[in-house]
DNA sequence: GAGTGGTCTAGACCACATT
DNA sequence: ATGTGGTCTAGACCACTCC
């Protein structure tokens, strides 16, 4: 019953230390190697052991307890947390996380154009009122069951937005191949009727609840780069957080 | 046009240095001395001008970046993010939310009692099926209007839970003082019809959408103190969140 | 008192973006 | 070439918990 996994460290990786070792730990933490409540050796022993200086280490520590898999107690340790780990929410689209957790994700664009911003869209992305933005629906599948009604909004000029692509690859995908790196994004999720067009596309009855997730995400620049406001089947789809005090 | 804050440090103070500096950071950005997209100086030049080693400097700035206020991109610099900067999810209760937005939260207690643990119940608390645990249903209003139903577990013995307590400060305020610390919380957040039961007590109509969330709370030492089943109405509640890219 | 995590220093070298 | 953030070292002292 060790205080640790088997680490290896590979000093001539562009890897960095801390990383290297978060991911063995984490492993070690998913693989069961280290069992829920189990406590973990301390830093300073790990850091020696390791040939790693503490802050290094430390380091490593820190980004599995943001992700909640660890907890640190002062004058007593650290331990892993008790519960099953579930993957939180993170800044990746719905197109990621079905392709991850391995079912088939199939998108239908509804419609791609260039249309002038309603007054929210205007304020979110920044642009005057009635300036012309991407105006993108789509409509997601898992296996035949629609999944999710998508309609994102883009500024005009920061990305030639192509179908297929979309189709393909999703809109975050999309926006990476072009070099548009998503840092910041702030969501709403909330909850309502759906609309009789919702409720068609969705296979639906008109008035039945939807999920609604509305989000704008903002580049490395700080700049907003897309508003979307999506609707969910919540038979379908929910969101999962882990929430860390820092 | 500062690329800072006057910052003012007090060594003497418990208050780490690099929280004293993240604080008046955070002050000026959201009281609009730096404005939204403004670069700030360099990590360097800061560290210097504020007699801190940089690896402080940089925990600073880390605390606002984790906050979803500032980006950093290499090579370039640190910037305030651009649009309104809004309170993210927190490790807090409901309670809380409401106290700090300056609106009159009331709670009625509906019951406190012991009761065997359902299924469900007693996975996420780590108890056996069927063993006693805290049972709480309570009801939230802002004014006069029903917020919010909330149903919560505990495990016996952590806790004497005290019904005036609860009406007066909140489940995770009586934790608090209980010496009980949450450090990592796992929430579900998803959507379904109101029961009749439900409808009744919120004052909605049978089948109305309501706003759900599931929540499983763990402490210091990674033990889960509370599981909690809420039900919101959608059209007074929403979950608010800021994800930033590590 | 012993052991643990929390904070902090004063540097170093590297990777990347811009000019 | 210059300036920026990203990583890393090898220590130090303190605060807290437990025995």
């Amino acid at each position: 019953m060790p205080g640790r996994p088997a680490i290896t460290l590979d000093r001539s990786s562009p890897i960095p230390l801390y990383f290297q070792v978060a991911e063995q730990f984490e492993e070690a933490i998913l693989s069961g190697t280290i069992a829920p409540g189990d406590r973990i050796d301390n830093e300073v022993d790990l850091a020696r052991d390791l040939g790693l200086s503490r802050p290094t280490m430390r380091q490593a520590i820190q980004t599995l307890v943001d992700k909640g898999m660890l907890v640190r107690k002062r004058g007593v340790g650290t331990q892993v947390v008790h519960g099953k780990v579930r993957r939180s929410v993170e800044l990746t689209s719905l197109y990621d996380d079905l392709t991850r957790a391995g079912q088939e994700p199939r998108t239908e664009i509804l419609h791609l154009r260039r249309s002038p911003a309603d007054e929210e869209t205007a304020q979110e992305l920044q642009v005057a009122e009635g300036a012309e933005v991407w105006s993108l629906e789509r409509l997601r599948f898992v296996g035949d069951e629609p999944l999710a009604l998508m309609c994102n909004y883009l500024p005009i000029g920061l990305v030639d937005l192509d179908g297929a692509d979309l189709e393909h690859d999703g809109l975050y995908a999309t926006l990476r191949r072009s070099g548009i790196l998503i840092r910041v994004a702030r969501q709403r999720i909330g909850c309502r009727r759906a609309t009789t067009a919702e409720a068609t596309r969705l296979g639906e009855r008109r008035g039945s609840p939807l999920l609604t997730m509305q989000r704008t995400a903002y580049d490395d620049a700080g700049q907003a780069v897309e508003f979307g406001r999506h609707a969910y089947r919540p038979e379908l789809y929910s969101f999962d957080l882990t929430l860390v005090e820092r």
